[in-house]
DNA sequence: CGCTGGTTTGAAGGTCGTCAAGAAGGGTGG
DNA sequence: CCACCCTTCTTGACGACCTTCAAACCAGCG
C-alpha cells in the first residue's frame, strides 16, 4: 500500500511551512479521505450560501469569484493543486464568493467543523492552515495591487509571472513552460478587461517574445524582461526567504 | 476607576462576534495596555520588513498600502479604530505592505508572539480574531470587485457606502454624515484612479444629489439612491444576518 | 498677508471598451 | 475522412472613460 500521507498535495504544501508530525499528516490525510470527481463549469459555492464546506483542489483548476448586479464577474483567484478554498467563509457563515471548477477536477469537501476541530487538536497545524489563509490573502492583495495600479499590458505580465510561480512549487511548470486552461474570457473577468483586450494584450507580449499563450500553454519566451516589465516580487508566495 | 474594558475599542469589536468571558477580556484589555501617540503621516510598517508588530489602531486614521517601482501606490485598506493591523504579516515573517498614520493617531503595538500567547491561551478569543481577519479580508475581496468590475462613479459611491457602514458600527457615522480626512489624492490611490478624476466623480455625486464631500465631512443625500448606484450589499461587514 | 496643501476646471490624447464580423480550432456524427 | 457544429480566438473601426498636462482658485495657518 503506497503511503497516503505523501500523496496528500496538502501536506506537501504545509510542509514548505513547517515539518509535520506523523500525527498530524495522518489528520490531514483523514480529511482528505474522500475524493469527489467535479464536472468541469460545475459550482460549488454559491456567494450568499450558509452551511457550506470547505474544499480542497487535488486536480484541476477552479475560479473564486463575485458576481455584479448587471451580470459582470470579478474572478478572485484560481486555486490549483493543494489550495484550500472556503476557510475564510467558515468563519462569516455565509460565503462571501461563489467557486466553481473550470475544467474536470477532484475536490475533497470537507466540512467546516470538522476542520475547527483539527485545529484545536494539533495546533501546529492550525498556524500551517494560516500560514495558507496568510499566503491567499497576500495574493489577493497583490491582485489588487495588479488591478488598481498596472496597465493591462504590466497586469497581463504580472498574472502569469505569479501563476507560473506558483504552478513550479506545486511542480506544475517548468521554467519555459506550463499547461494553462484558461480562456481569454477567464483571463479578462480575472484581470478586470474585456476578452478584447486580454487579446490585443496577449498579442503585443507575444509580439514583444516575452510569453505565448497557445493551445491551452503558456511559454516564457523571456523571464527577466517579463519580471523586469511586470514589476513582479514573488516574495509573498514562498515560506521562506 | 473606569472600567478598563469596556474602554476597550477592540472588545467592543470583537464583542459583536461572540461574547467574551471576563478572563478575554483582560487579556484584550492587557495587549492594549500602553498606547502610543503617531504623528500624521508617520509610517508603522514598512513593506518587506521582518520582525515588525501588530497594531490595534485607537484612535484617528490610517492606511496600508503598496508601493510600485514607478512611484505608484495602491491603498489596500482604511483601518479605523478598533481594527487590527499586521495581524495577516505576522506569520509571512515580512510585512507584504506598509502602514501609515493619515492623521495624528493612538496604537497599541503588540508583538506577534505576545498575540500568538493570547490565541493559545484562550481559543475563543482566537476564534474572535479569525472572525475580524476574515472580514477583514471579504473587505479586500470586494475593494478589488470594486476596482475590477466597476466604473468611477459606482466605485466611488461603492467606496464611500461600505465607510459609512464601518464607521456606523463604531459609532463614528450618523445617516446622513460622518468626517472623513482623507484627500483627493488618497482617495484616488484607493480607487485606482487619479485625483483629478476622483475630483470630477465627486462632483457629478454632489450633482446627482446623492452625496457631498467638502471640509472634511461627508453628506449623504440619498442613501437609496447611492446603494443602487453602487450595487452595495453590506452582508460582509456585519456579524449577524 | 503670503504660503502651502488641497481643490477645481479646461483641453488634448491614450488606453481600453463596444460593436460587428470573420477565422481558427476541437469535438461529433455521418 | 470529411462535414458540421460550437467555442474560442482574432481583427477592424469607432467611441467613451479616464489620464496627462497646465493653470487657476480656495481655505487654513503661521
Amino acid at each position: 500500500m503506497p503511503n497516503a500521507q505523501s500523496d496528500s498535495v496538502l501536506a506537501k504544501k504545509l510542509s514548505t511551512f513547517l515539518r509535520l508530525s506523523k500525527d498530524e499528516l495522518n489528520c490531514l490525510a483523514d480529511m482528505q479521505r474522500h475524493r469527489v470527481k467535479v464536472p468541469r463549469g460545475q459550482q460549488l459555492t454559491r456567494e450568499g450560501q450558509t452551511g457550506h464546506k470547505v474544499f480542497v483542489l487535488q486536480e484541476g483548476w477552479a475560479c473564486s469569484f463575485k458576481t455584479l448586479p448587471d451580470g459582470g464577474r470579478q474572478i478572485i483567484s484560481f486555486p490549483i493543486e493543494g489550495d484550500i478554498v472556503g476557510l475564510r467563509s467558515v468563519l462569516l457563515r455565509t460565503a462571501d464568493h461563489s467557486f466553481s471548477a473550470l475544467t474536470d477536477a477532484v475536490v475533497n469537501a470537507v466540512e467546516g467543523s470538522h476542520i475547527m476541530k483539527c485545529v484545536t487538536e494539533y495546533p501546529r497545524l492550525g498556524a500551517a492552515l494560516l500560514w495558507a489563509a496568510s499566503r491567499d490573502e497576500a495574493m489577493v492583495v497583490e491582485h489588487l495591487v495588479n488591478i488598481g495600479r498596472r496597465s493591462a499590458l504590466e497586469r497581463t505580465a504580472h498574472f502569469f509571472m505569479e501563476l507560473a510561480e506558483r504552478l513550479t512549487l506545486v511542480g506544475l511548470a517548468t521554467e519555459t513552460e506550463f499547461a494553462c486552461p484558461l480562456s481569454q474570457f477567464v483571463l479578462a473577468d480575472a484581470l478586470g478587461l474585456t476578452s478584447i483586450h486580454v487579446n490585443r494584450t496577449l498579442r503585443e507580449l507575444r509580439e514583444m517574445k516575452l510569453l505565448t499563450l497557445r493551445r491551452r500553454t503558456v511559454t516564457i519566451h523571456d523571464l527577466p524582461g517579463l519580471r523586469n516589465l511586470a514589476g513582479f516580487q514573488g516574495g509573498y508566495l514562498n515560506a521562506r526567504d
